[in-house]
DNA sequence: TCTGGGGTCCTAGGACCC
DNA sequence: TCTGGGGTCCTAGGACCC
């Protein structure tokens, strides 16, 4: 057995994190497809935020329109976004990582996490870990491990449901390496596509590429970071500095679609007041505002407007007001959202431009 | 099948300045 | 009169993730 000791990072993934929040506060739903999502209305737009394994066995899944999961499961139990709760059961699986020894942890949303540790045996820690969290929480985790975020956060989905699975660049290729460039995480289906118009379907292909025709399809800072992504390369610092977010917003989707210019207008400035109440929550000044606006069926255009820092609540709206009056008036409006940037606390993250539009 | 709501970051192109 | 090149700021749009 080495005593070697190296640092490893580990992804640690809640399985079916919302759903199986649900079942331990409604323990006669163990066993039954369960789909969380919307207001619990089965008619309503929403889509489909976890379903449980039960109902993923029947196609449905995460980001899936209600209306679609539901005529694949019809029997499936369907039960409303509870935001507060999953937080809640969120911040208890997050604590227990933080406690256990030498563990620093990145927390990366409601159900994952990067935990950096320095182990001779990173198989053991994981294990440990999922007895903790389960013993804590009463939640199943998967984990994955790597020697990069990359590889441990993609090595995960080789471990669910509750296992343990490593990746490093020993096996990296061996194991991703014939699978499609759209398995890898920040590939989605567009940049997937263009990949495979440069001739790349593969990880193997993509890990082998040269960097000139990436650059050129995707500019000088993605074209590469695509390559390393092939490769599982990247950053292995696992970062616990608490999140600043850089901006706050709210959007809505209407049951049915406005056209009254007075009604947009309205619903619009209450989606600014709600965000301002959030940015005044954090007590930071204001350089930034965006308007979102989807005309029916499905046209989206954003409004950006960079503003001079400012805590003067009436000076933001003014400036809204100026966005407000480039909505089509002939177009019938959909969705609105409404997005304020805020200034960086210090120095921190400095170079980012204010204005770039969070959507 | 028909698409929520909350975020992050990158790129292109025009305006403007030196 | 016609015109370069580099830099920064701003807006709009695209893509991805949970």
């Amino acid at each position: 057995m080495s005593e070697d000791r190296h640092p490893w990072v580990l992804h640690v993934d809640l399985d079916q994190f919302i759903a199986a929040v649900e079942v331990l506060r409604h323990p006669e739903l163990a066993g039954l497809p369960l789909i969380v999502g919307g207001h619990g209305d089965r008619t309503e737009r929403a889509v489909v935020s976890t379903a449980s394994y039960e109902a993923r066995a029947f196609g449905a899944g995460s980001g899936m329109p209600l209306s679609v999961a539901l005529r694949k499961v019809p029997d499936a139990v369907l039960l409303p976004v509870d935001a507060e709760a999953y937080t809640a059961a969120s911040e208890a699986v997050m604590a227990t990582l933080r406690a256990w020894p030498g563990a620093v942890v990145q927390v990366l949303g409601w159900d994952e996490a990067f935990v950096g540790l320095t182990a001779s045996d990173p198989e053991a820690e994981a294990r440990g870990i999922q007895q903790s969290v389960l013993q804590q929480t009463r939640l199943h985790c998967s984990v994955g491990i790597g020697d990069t975020l990359v590889r441990a956060k993609v090595a995960t989905g080789f471990g669910k449901p509750q296992g343990v699975f490593r990746l490093t660049a020993d096996n990296w290729l061996a194991v991703m390496g014939a699978r499609p460039t759209r398995e890898l995480w920040g590939v989605g289906s567009k940049v997937s596509t263009r990949l495979k118009t440069l001739g790349i379907a593969t990880v193997d292909e993509l890990a082998a590429a040269d960097d000139a025709p990436l650059v050129a399809e995707f500019g000088p800072r993605m074209g590469p970071w695509y390559r390393q992504l092939g490769r599982g390369d990247g950053s292995s610092m696992v970062d616990d500095t608490p999140w600043v977010a850089r901006g706050h917003s709210r959007e809505t989707t209407f049951a049915h679609d406005l056209t009254a210019r007075s009604e947009i207008e309205h619903a619009a400035l209450t989606l600014l007041d709600q965000v301002l109440g959030d940015v005044e929550a954090e007590a930071r000044p204001v350089v930034g505002l965006a308007l979102k606006v989807r005309y029916a069926p499905f046209t989206t255009k954003t409004f950006t407007r960079r503003v001079k820092e400012t805590h003067d609540r009436e000076a933001v709206v003014a400036e809204a007001r100026g966005l407000i009056a480039k909505i089509d008036p002939e177009r019938a409006v959909r969705l609105l959202g409404m997005r304020a940037e805020m200034a960086m606390p210090g120095d921190a993250r400095d170079d980012h431009t204010p204005t770039r539009s969070g959507w």
